[in-house]
This record gives C-alpha cells, structure tokens and sequence, in this order.
DNA sequence: CGCAACTGCTGATGAGATAAACAGTTTTGG
DNA sequence: CCAAAACTGTTTATCTCATCAGCAGTTGCG
C-alpha cells in the first residue's frame, strides 16, 4: 500500500493531462497509453485489479512487458490512467433540474453506478493521495457545482462533499462484498461463531434476531443520502 | 486485492477466536500467534502495512521466515490477527450517559483514535470481506447497543451504523492523507495545474477561491457526525 | 548519410509469499 | 525405557511481479 513510488510526480502529471510532446523521430509508437489503459481496464473488469500485471497487459498486445514502459512510466501511473479512463466522461447534471439536492443525489447515483460497473475502482482510488487527473477532477467540479446553490459556506461545501463521496465509496463496497461469492458461506460461518457466543454480542443478537441484516428493499444508498441530505438541510434552515 | 485465498475460512476462524487445542507433543513453541500479531503491529506502525513482510517480522524474534508458518496459515490471516489486535479492548461507552446520540458520537470518536493510530488498519480492514474477529465484532456490538435506545427498526440501525462507521473511515483516510508528507508538493502540483485549466473547473476555481480547502478550525468528523445524526433524528421525528 | 531519438526485446535482479523436505525435540503408549 | 508420533524450526526451491540494463533494429533531421 504505501511504496514510496514518488518516481517524478512530473511524469505522471504529464501523462494524465496529455500534457506529453509527440517523438518525430524513430518508429511509429504501436500503442498509446489510453489504449494500454483501457486493455488494462478490460482485465480489471474481468479478473480483478491483481491481475493487471504488466506482463498480462502487454500479453493483450502481443508485446513483452518492458514494451510498455515506454508509454507508462511504471503500474502506479498505469492504475491512475485506468482511473481516468472510467471516469470519462464527467457527469453533466445539467438536465437534472433545478436544487441542489436532487442535483448531488444525481451525482452520487451515477458514481456509485460506476464504481459498481468496474469494482476494482475503490481500491484503485482508495491508495495513497494521488494526484487526480482531468476526469477526476471534473467529477468534484461536477458535486461542487451541484452544492452551490445550496448556500453553504465554502468551507461547508466542501464537508458535505466529503460526506457524500465518502457515502458512495462506503455503500459500493459493502455491495460489493454482498455480492461476492464467498459472501454466502462468510454470512454462515459469521453466523454459526455468533451462535456460540451469543452472550457476548447481546445488541448484535437482538439486532439479528430482528432481521437487522435480512435483505432490505430500501436501497442503501438512497437511505444514507436522505438521512446527510437531511442534515444539510437542517444545517440550512439554522442558518 | 482480490487474491482468491479461501485457503480454509475454517482455519482462520479457529485462530481468531483462539478456538485451538494446544499441542502436548513435541518442542515448546517459542512463539504465539498474538506474539507474532504484536511485532507484525510494531512494524506496520512505524513503516507501513507493507513493510510488514513474513521474513521481517519473523526477523524480529530471530527465527526464519518460514517459522511463522507454524502459527499463522498465511499473511491474510496475520493481517487478521493484526486487526484484531488493535481493537482491543472493544469500547465500553456506559459511562458515557444515556442517549444514543452522544453514545454513537463517542463510538464514533474512539474508532476513529485508533483508525489514526494505526495508519495502515484502514487498508488492512479495507480488503475483501474478512471474517470478523472478536473484538471486531465487539465493536459492532457496542455501536448497535448504543443505537438501540434510539427506536429505529433493526434495518434502520444496521443502516445507521454503516454510515457512521463510513464517515469514520472517509474522514479518517482523508486526515491521514493529508498529514502525509507528500501532501504538500501534491497541493502545490494539484493547485498549478488547476490554474492552468480554471476554465475547466468553474465550481472548483471558485470554491478554492472562497477558501473550501483552506485549514478549517471545525472537526470534519463532528461535522459530519452532526450531518447524519441531525438526519437520523428527522427520521425519528418523522415516525 | 550518419547520428540522435525511439521502439521493442531479452536477460537479470530483487522482493515476497509459500511449498517441500529434512533435522532435531519432546511426549506418550507399550 | 524406547520408538514412533507430533511438533518446531531450517534450508532450498518455486513462482509471480515490477523494474533496471543493455542491445538491436527504425526513422527522420541536418
């Protein structure tokens, strides 16, 4: 998780913003980093972010690894482009209609939509502080944009950010795991160690024997905006 | 990310609930698994969750590698013990005083003291769905005893808790991020950049402009505790 | 034309997890 | 008391990956 991989951040900037000279000389480069991106997207989606090695990727291509250091200047710069590459395009919220509030629910449907599309997003974007690139940043552009006409205080604006990005990483990932295949038999075993001891969990029993956990119809997602949405408002209203 | 390691859920489970007859045979055992679990902590807090590898921690007690194998199955299930280890004790809040507000609010504040910490919990926690241990359901636990006075149905609690537990974790990442050492040259490259595209990113150039990322005297976590627990008292009202 | 700037390749290195087989230790059943 | 069983720790050996170095072929500019 925490390589110190400073490398040149310059580099990587470079590269996430396109900001890169086109070579004249020497032959005709046969790919680009967006193609390398979306291939290792590709893999992503189907075997998960482990299997994207640089080998596997350069495999899709029918070159050898070392070829694509050429285009990337190593895998952490390879995952950010990944990143970039499913954000495009940034939402326009434009057709929402008016208010703030439908505006970031809006907002955080279609990032939570996406984030459920690639399930390797949260743990791409959940390492070390990286430096966003373009799309990324459109995306904060997009809440910021859709908060304003709430009247927050900057500062507050950019707290309630926070919470509802924060909201969708949460929920996404607890789908996630619920979707997974082992979730069947970790729901059992959890199960079975919590019937052994039962009496040092009292609350969770009680919570389980209720059906705390049973499937639910309301959408998480839409219960955790409500319930910070609510508290936007009531935050409003004192003001 | 995704390494498929059922391995044998059932051995990690016995590990972690210290479900293990002991052996009688055989030479004394120089170590245990929570020795082992302790030095794995030692390490990660001082250099990273990475830093923890089978032979350095197996360096600390002067024996080889391989010799943890012979209390631990594998590094996932360390990991396991390391979470486990830091979580205790699990929280007591009776002597915070009745109300579920102010009980959820001191869960919430603990969990996030030992989130900060133990920088690297949040990335060893944020891995598949782990088998939870002891004291991390103790954990849970406490928070759904705290929420019981509150009168939401069991479906309502459960979801209450993932979001506060989730804003624990967002607020937490975010704090860490940005005591990181790095961060500053990240705001500097990240501001440049921004510059240059302003025009690309409205919402945000003015929100930088009105001081939205400035240094904020308020606690981003009572913030947003306050955000959703004012939301979940609406909810309450409403019924 | 000849070199500089490139592209892609092969081979090497080093980190890490972990499997396999072995040697020494201790306990217990006969 | 002794030998086999049950263990502990060790050495060796694989495997998977990222990534560095150095090489060979390509191409366009001066």
């Amino acid at each position: 998780m925490a390589k110190e991989k400073a490398r040149d951040l310059r580099a990587g900037v470079a590269l996430l913003w396109g900001e890169q000279d086109q070579p004249t000389r020497g032959p005709k480069p046969s790919l680009t980093p967006h193609r390398i991106a979306e291939a290792a997207v590709a893999i992503a989606d189907a075997e998960g972010l482990d299997a994207v090695a640089m080998s596997k990727v350069a495999a899709e291509f029918g070159v050898s690894a070392m070829a694509l250091y050429r285009y990337v200047p190593g895998k952490a710069e390879l995952v950010q482009l990944m990143v970039e590459s499913v954000l495009a395009p940034a939402p326009d919220l434009s057709a929402v209609g008016e208010g703030w509030r439908p505006q970031i629910i809006e907002w955080a449907r279609r990032s939570a939509k996406i984030h459920r599309s690639h399930p390797w997003l949260l743990a791409a974007t959940a390492m070390r502080r990286q430096l966003m690139g373009p799309n990324q940043l459109a995306w904060l552009d997009a809440a910021l944009a859709a908060l304003e006409p709430a009247g927050l205080t900057a500062a507050q604006q950019h707290r309630v950010f926070v919470l509802v990005a924060g909201l969708v990483r949460t929920l996404v990932q607890q789908q996630l795991d619920f979707d997974e295949e082992h979730s069947q038999e970790w729901i059992r075993l959890t199960g079975e160690l919590l019937g052994r001891h039962a009496d040092r969990f009292p609350a969770l029993t009680r919570a389980i024997a209720a059906g705390a956990f049973a499937p639910d119809t309301v959408d998480p997602l839409e219960f955790g905006l409500d319930r910070i949405l609510d508290g936007v408002q009531t935050l409003i209203d004192r003001a």
